[in-house]
Order: C-alpha cells, then sequence, then structure tokens
DNA sequence: GACAATTCTGCAATCGTTTCCATTTTACGT
DNA sequence: ACGTAAAATGGAAACGATTGCAGAATTGTC
C-alpha cells in the first residue's frame, strides 16, 4: 500500500513481489521465464502484475544486462527519399526483432555524424547503420573504431573496420548507362554527383570510364562535377555545363539531389529533355514513373537495401561475422535519352 | 590497473575514482559542476578522464535522473517526403537540445501505432512527437492516457488529452483553392484524400465546403472518395471517377499518398492535367517546381512543423502548459489548374 | 592557540532490474 | 524412514551513475 504511493507513480517489481508476497528475485524469475518456478508461485506473480499493470523498466533491464536493443542509424538526410526508404525498411525489419531505431542526420557534416556517433556509443547503442558522410576522414575513422559495436555500413567501402557492409553494384547500371548513350553517339556527356571520397561515386565511376574505355571514345574530362550530393551543386554546376558552348550532349546525374539539381537547371534554360538534351538519372525518385517524359534511370532498390541492413545488423548481434550484401543496379532506358544525337 | 581489466572494457567512473586516486563522489561531483570542489580536485580529475577517456555512461544516469532524453517520433511513414521532412527538421532541433530521436512507423495500423507507444513508454522516453492514425481509436485513447508524458501531436485534434498540438489551418488554403476552381467554372471538382477520423481531412473539407456554399454552387458528394491516405487508394478511386460519365472537370488531392495516386490514375488514362483536367495537390512534393506542367498547390512548411513541433515539446518538459501552434497554408494557383473549362 | 565557520571529501543509499549463491522445501529411490 | 538430488525460494550484490549527510580538513577570528 504505501509502497504503491512511494516511487513516483512507476510500478516497479517491488510492488510486484509486496503485493504477491514474494521476493523480488521469484518475480524476475517467474517474468524471465525462469525453469525453476512453481505453478503456485506463477500465478501469485501472474495475478499482482495484472493488478498493478505492471511492465519491467527497458532502462533498468538495459543496464544490467549491458544491452538496449537501440541501434543507431545516421544518415546525411532523412528527408532524402532514397534514405527514406531505407530507413522505413529498416526500421520496420529492426522492431520485428525488438530493436527501436534512433535516427540522426548527420546534415551532410563529418562534425556532426562524428558527434552524433560519440553520442551513440554513450547511450549505449547495440549497433549503428550508417551512411557515412565521407570514407576519407581519420577523424570518424577514428571515432568508428572506438565505437566498438557492430556497424553496417551502407554503399560504403572502409578497410579494416570489421563491419559489415550493403554495397550496391553500381558499376554495371552506369556502364550500361553510358553504353546506352555512347550506342546513340553522344560522346559529350557530363556527370554530376558527389565526391569520391565515397564508394556510391567512385563504382559509378568506374562504371562510367569503362563504358568509355570499351567504346574508345575520349573521356570528357571537362564535364566532370564531383563535388557534393546535394541538389544545389548540382544545379549550379549543370547550367554551368549548360551555358558554355559546345555544351554536352548527355547527363547524367548521380544520386537524389544531383538529379533534382541537374533537372532544375536544365527547367531553368527551359532545355528540353530527351528532345535537346538526353538524360539519365542515378537512383529514382518516387514520382519518376508518372514524369514526362519519362526518365531514363538506374534503379536500385532501397527497401532491400534497409532489410538487408537489419539483417547483416541482427546477424551480428548473434555473433557472426561482417559480412557484405550486394544490391543489383538496373539501367532502363526511356524517353529522356531514346532519340538519336 | 586491475580495476581497467574489470570491467569488459567500458571506462566507468569507479575508474576515474581510482585512477584519480579519490572518491566516486568526488569525481561525479567535479564532472557535474558541483560548486565545492577544490582546483586540486578538479585538476586531478580532469586528468584522469583525459587519460582514461572516460565519459558518462547515459543509461546508468537516465535510470537515476529519471530522464533519458529520448523523444519518441511516431508517424504514418517516414518515406512520405511531407513527415520526412517534418522528422529531419524535428530531429535536428532536438539534437541541438540534447535530445535524440527515437522513430517509429505506424504503418497505418491502429495496433501497431498502439504497440509502438507503448514501448516507448517502457522505454522511458522523456516525451512523444506524434502523427496519430486515427483520432477516433478508444484503444490509442487509452494508450495515450497511460503515456504520462508529454505529448505533441501533428496535425490532430483530440480533446482531454493534454497535449500540444502543431496544427495546419488547411481551411484557409482549401477554401482559397476550391474558390479558384469554382471561379474558373469547375463544378464537378472531385476531392480524393484519406479519412473524416483526421484532422486533416475535417478541415479541409471544411474549406472545401464552405467554398461551395459561398458560391451557392451545389455540393459534388458523388465525387468524394475520403477512404485513404495511401497512393493505392487514390489511384483506384480517381480511376474510378474518370472512367464515369460525366467524370469531373476537376481533382484536389489530398496529401502526399493521394497527389501520387491521383496523378498515376491521369497518367494512365492519359489524361493531360491542366487542359483535359484541371488538378491541385494539398501538400506539395519536392519535385514539384520542376513538373510540367506546373501544379496548382496547397503549401505547407513541413520544416516549421517539425521545428515547432520540437519547441512546444521542449516547453512541456520545461513544465509549460500544452499549447497549440498553428501552420499556415498558401494557395498557388499554376498551369495545371490556371486553364478555363 | 582555541573555537567556529567554511570548504571538501567519502560513505552509503538509490534508480529498477537480473543473477549468483545459499538455504529451504519437495520428490524419489532404496 | 532416511539420504540425496533436484526444485523452489529469498537475500544480496551487481550494472554506472548521483546526492544527502556526516565527518575531515582548511581557513579565519579573537
Amino acid at each position: 500500500m504505501s509502497l504503491e504511493k512511494e516511487s513516483g507513480g512507476q510500478v516497479t517489481i517491488r510492488h510486484v513481489a509486496a503485493r504477491a508476497g514474494v521476493a523480488l528475485s521469484s518475480v524476475s524469475r517467474t517474468l524471465s521465464g525462469h525453469p525453476d518456478v512453481s505453478p503456485a508461485m506463477r500465478a501469485k506473480v501472474e495475478e499482482a502484475v495484472q493488478a498493478l499493470g505492471y511492465e519491467p523498466d527497458f532502462l533498468a533491464q538495459s543496464l544490467r544486462s549491458g544491452t538496449t536493443r537501440n541501434i543507431g542509424f545516421i544518415i546525411r538526410d532523412i528527408a532524402n527519399p532514397l534514405f527514406a526508404l531505407v530507413a522505413r525498411a529498416c526500421e520496420q525489419e529492426l522492431r520485428r526483432n525488438g530493436y527501436s531505431m534512433i535516427l540522426m542526420n548527420s546534415d551532410g557534416s563529418v562534425e556532426t555524424e562524428s558527434k552524433n556517433l560519440l553520442l551513440l556509443r554513450r547511450r549505449r547503442v547495440d549497433g549503428v547503420i550508417a551512411s557515412l558522410v565521407a570514407e576519407d576522414s581519420p577523424y570518424i575513422k577514428k571515432t568508428i573504431l572506438s565505437l566498438r559495436r557492430p556497424l553496417v555500413l551502407l554503399d560504403r567501402d572502409m578497410k579494416d573496420l570489421n563491419a559489415s557492409a550493403v554495397i550496391t553494384d553500381h558499376y554495371s547500371g552506369v556502364y550500361e548507362a553510358t553504353k546506352h548513350l555512347l550506342a546513340k553517339g553522344h560522346t559529350r556527356i557530363a556527370f554530376v554527383t558527389g565526391s569520391e571520397n565515397v564508394y556510391t561515386t567512385r563504382d559509378r565511376l568506374r562504371g562510367f570510364r569503362s563504358a568509355f574505355a570499351d567504346a574508345g571514345v575520349d573521356f570528357p574530362d571537362k564535364w566532370m562535377a564531383l563535388g557534393g550530393f546535394d541538389s544545389e551543386y548540382a544545379q549550379v554546376h549543370t547550367r554551368n555545363f549548360l551555358v558554355k558552348s559546345p555544351r554536352p550532349s548527355a547527363i547524367i546525374a548521380g544520386g537524389i539531389g544531383s538529379t533534382a539539381g541537374a533537372l532544375r537547371a536544365l527547367s531553368e534554360l527551359e532545355i528540353e529533355i530527351g528532345k535537346d538534351i538526353a538524360f539519365i538519372a542515378l537512383d529514382e525518385w518516387p514520382l519518376f514513373d508518372i514524369f514526362r517524359p519519362r526518365i531514363s534511370s538506374v534503379y536500385r532498390d532501397a527497401q532491400a537495401m534497409g532489410v538487408e541492413a537489419a539483417h547483416l545488423l541482427l546477424e551480428m548481434l548473434n555473433g557472426k561475422q561482417p559480412s557484405e550484401s550486394v544490391i543489383e543496379t538496373k539501367f532502363t532506358a526511356r524517353a529522356s535519352s531514346d532519340g538519336g544525337l
């Protein structure tokens, strides 16, 4: 009776024990399915639990067990539709397995990202899933090494990290896309995307280069803009390419943000896609299926990425060794790049 | 020395105390800025903290203090770009104030939503921000009442909850949009959106009705489809409206999902927006600015919603009473609805 | 130099669990 | 009926921090 008033409303295992007239430890054992519990004990405890509406406190359990069943999820920007799809699938999958997701945006900043990682460590998350801003920051690398928790990287390739990774086969998709453009007679192909300090860009670029090499066409160094995944960067640089002469006859935009920026620049200059210029997007926007003209794309299944990331993490949490999972890409030619030169 | 090995790698306040040769409590006081700490003590402790790389454990602090600095964020679907913008802004704002965000999708299910809320309670979050699936579920209402934590609702109107809310003034925007269509001579206006068990729909509908009443035009009951915010629902019902005769001369799609579905149906039937039919979207998709034809819309600032939600919650956490914050809407006529009948 | 006031320090309890260990009770074979 | 093993229970020590309280060290004052 007095117990119930004391502890500020929280019903604890003490109250249950008091009400059932048994020891704390017996309640705990009953609830956690310990074999040595008599039916009588079980009945008493269950009655008390019901009556008091007791629910174990996750916090206390975490402190005691050393495991929080919390997973940190760090991405550049949840408003990026691709990341949002990954996050959704990932959260659902983790939830099904009894884990919750702590979401953090790194806002494109290595410093924020690092702070986030440190905070997650202090919060004792059981694992982390992250799409890092950059692979080449020694600062981040140091932070990650100090994490000492299972880590799954999204589309990143870093050595000596003992991390799992969901890796996209950008190479194939971009190779096909580029080959397609070259076959149509394009040689002045602009490529607007983020910087080479992430695997994503490097693998795409590899596909791009290969296609040029295989076709025996000179690589268009001057039409590379590899500075940032944000749409502003893409918009500015696409515009720059377009106002000079000669201008590219085709554009490949790498990533959600870059595609938005490039499309804005084209729209702004009233250059008609599929007619005045060919356009291919790497990664699809949700409404691409109703855009007119239809935009050629290199597609990858973001949901699958999320599910895979969750699985890889769950496996590591079960003691398995880190591993990699590869996501396919698929190039689809549509009206935006279908016309010849 | 031996201490450092014991506790499984974790550096605790014990290690710091041992290394500095002082009591646990002194370390704690030093770190939490208690006034009664001598410079000598401070120096010793700081040295030890540096040397061992000690960081206080959030979990233990939470258990002791009763506050986790964790906020639960529940929405239907993070892949909805509007929610994603809200979530991003909200997370950033919470992070700036020392809180982390636990993200949960309710997948459009009252049951999942309820489970999520209960889990958040067990996780002892300090507060919750939620866009509920439905306002009329007694089940959810009961769950919420049992939460006993500050709550901010996103665009929901529920009584007796003692919750703050970020409320959108849909009425004005939709009223203007409808007036605009009526002025162009449209009377057969279809309205495709989610169900009336959320404030969002009700307030939009109120604007819609008002505009008809003020214009003295009969309300088009037969072209109302108020069944779901998902794109599939909107696609099916938009299609149904369009294949019958007479068909609506204008469509208003309420929400991100509904807009996608309606646009898909139109695209499918090759009905040209702005020419064959007028179209207005409530809420904007990120790429709307480059869609052709330009789509008329009722816009609201999703980022502001996120920031406001965070602020309202932080205020409640500081002991203030629940309050409401209103977000404006703005109707902009564009090519999709500009032509006359 | 003695005593009071002030500043520091450390012990121990606490937050809500789980689990080891010791003790009691039960069951069973002979 | 007795001994022993197994099952059931309770007590207490963790997990890693904070904090009230009491006592120790320092300082000041006359």
